[in-house]
DNA sequence: GAATGTTAGTAAGCTGTACTAACAAACATG
DNA sequence: CATGTTTGTTAGTACAGCTTACTAACATTC
């Protein structure tokens, strides 16, 4: 009788656990799918709105009435072409109605922050050092640049995305991020109740590879994104949706040990990790020793290799199709990147190299920003 | 301009693919709310239902009448226990009242079905011989095998589960299983047209590993499942749902290369792929040439540190909690298990081992079994 | 230029979902 | 026995999206 029990338990963990569902989600669902379709289609009228979403013209015009409402659309006057029947009025997000802030503190000297409008465009930039600043005065430093962003807004504000480093829960706590010295800290709340916004964080890995599926030219729902830079982290989407860890400690990929010989040591302690084979610290080291170039371009081959020999495992089990390098690239650009591409397509037997890109991510230092952009966009006006 | 579209296009991506939402759809995910909480709970009364959903006892009633019309869902009497009040009426699934076929396609010898009831538990077992059948006639041996089995159900079928091994797409069709013989085998439609019945087909691992999540003892909702044969595969639950690859081909880890030294040869004609280490044909033929229990127990242990090499990148990487093992457990059960412990622990550098759980899977041979049923259950029954 | 057919958008009424309010039945307790 | 609680149901309401039917505006054809 246990075994039964514990039978029954299972198959309940097995359908997802959910909550109910009210007919109102339903038209918020639906109201995002039309904001959807006009960010992805551009200016179109009701009648292409309904095709497409095979719901009805009625009920398209009745939720396109509340978008122009709360001004997220409005009317572009008839359609240029001319066809038979009644002339369509055109519709389209206005994309200059609201703005939002997309805050990027993974830098290592300046906390950046942007004001972008809704078709994604920046209209300012500001930065505040950090000077090393630790603790509650980082939060001051992130806050500062905050309020420097609201004040030049010309458009209402939707909402506030922030990219931290660390390892960030759902909430929005900053678990831990040793090098601003955050333990526990909960940047959500401090930023709503600063700012009476509605604010969603995030690490700043996860975030670069939101970017880089949103803005970037990338055609698969399965991208991992590598960050080199003092240390290495990856994010990861699955199915266009980013993966999070049950414990947040997802894409903390840096302390892996590489390799079945022996390595470098390592920050940590322990030899051959990822982070002690490719961190930029360890390959900026490694160069200066090195004069001819091609002692240096063989160096940077190795060095991307062990890279490759730790993603093949994870690009065969996931099938990825897409690995985004992001870091600096006068460093990983060239060799590193061919080290690393050879060496994940020979150890990960892939047989045609096409199925498999890995390339440098083309947003560079922005794509923290832009993926905080992806944020507000999908908190406040997609789906969830 | 061509930028700025680029960018729409790209931000339509970020928010999830997704159709219309209908009222009706919205009722269809509270039934499934109100079913799942049965399955874990138990009977129970209606008002009990309502508190635990928080819908209204009226809507309850009501999803509940339907449930019960159409035999899911039989009244049990009122509660033993003795509160103020009036007697409550307790309700619960009608175990008995419907049943599956379960289909396990992937042993060596014979395909095995079993009719199984909503409750879990195997009414009738059936097997077939496969006698090496190849293309079409394993397809009829297949067929068989669920004639036989539906034959002997005793109660209104609910759907037919089913988990094959190859590389099977989202529409159930086999795109290739080499075992069988099988190239772009549409099973899904033909196990449909021949039995009426709503049919799933998956790959037997990634069904392996739902069985795991919904019948074993995991916690978590984030699991991957190894599976020693022959070849190694692999199959992993995110979130709790089953992860798919784009192009289906997830979890073929057996020929990623493992280690940076030298490494056996593989059938496919490489050297150092994992399944060269770790498949039961290489480890039977090694055993054989070790006499004594002290080299037998090292061989295995260092097999074992070779597949814990492959996952330490994917554990850490996704923030895995729990990785199952099936296959032989004489093999695997022992030094083999311990050193892929051992060598996952520390090379993905988990601090405590308690965060990790690496372990043999408690259903043994029927986890295809029971996978097929799982499938069933949340396709037929289940929320989307 | 008038007739015809097509398309866009709107108005009215219907169906279905879940809600609130109110009630009777059944029970324990003081 | 009176009181208060809990259960499950009935009646009526709000809202979402539907169908049906309409008007306005347009191209095409005669």
């Amino acid at each position: 009788m246990a075994s039964t029990d514990r039978r029954h338990a299972g198959v309940a963990r097995a359908l997802r656990p959910s909550t109910k569902v009210l007919p109102g989600q339903a038209r918020a669902h639906n109201r995002s799918l039309v904001l959807q379709l006009l960010y992805r289609e551009g200016p179109m009228s009701r009648a292409d709105i309904a095709r497409s979403t095979e719901l009805t013209r009625v009920t398209i015009s009745d939720l396109v009435a509340e978008l122009i409402d709360e001004r997220f659309v409005i009317e572009h006057g008839p359609r240029d072409e001319s066809r038979p029947g009644k002339r369509a009025t055109m519709i389209d997000i206005d994309r200059a109605g609201h703005q939002m802030i997309a805050v990027d503190l993974s830098g290592d000297d300046a906390f950046r922050a942007a004001v972008v409008n809704i078709g994604g465009e920046v209209v300012e930039r500001c930065e505040v050092p950090i000077d090393g600043a630790q603790g509650p005065d980082a939060v001051a430093q992130a806050l500062a640049v905050i309020d420097d962003a609201r004040a030049r807004a010309s458009a209402p504000l939707l909402g506030i995305g922030v990219g931290s480093p660390g390892v960030i829960d759902d909430l929005g706590i900053v678990r831990v991020a040793v090098s601003l010295g955050w333990t526990d800290v909960n940047l959500r709340t401090a930023i709503a109740e600063r700012t009476g916004l509605p604010v969603t964080v995030m690490n700043d890995v996860n975030v670069a590879v939101l970017a880089e599926h949103s803005f970037g030219q990338i055609e698969s729902d399965d991208v991992i994104l590598v960050r080199i830079g003092h240390g290495v982290g990856a994010g990861v989407i699955v199915g266009g949706v980013t993966f999070r860890g049950s414990r947040f400690w997802d894409g903390e990929i840096g302390h892996v040990t590489v390799g079945t010989g022996e390595g470098p040591l390592c920050r940590c302690g322990r030899s051959a990790c990822l982070e002690a084979w490719v961190g930029v610290p360890h390959l900026t080291a490694e160069l200066e020793h090195l004069s001819s170039e091609t002692e240096r371009s063989a160096f940077l081959r190795d060095a991307g290799a062990y890279l490759g020999i730790a993603l093949a495992p994870i690009v065969r089990t996931l099938d990825l199709t897409d690995v985004v390098l992001s870091g600096p690239p006068e460093l990983l650009g060239g060799d590193f990147l061919v080290g690393a591409h050879d060496t994940l397509l020979e150890r990960a037997m892939v047989g045609d190299p096409d199925e498999l890109s890995l390339r440098m991510t083309t947003l560079g230092h922005d794509n923290v920003l832009f993926g905080a952009v992806v944020l507000v966009l999908s908190g406040q006006l997609g789906v969830s």
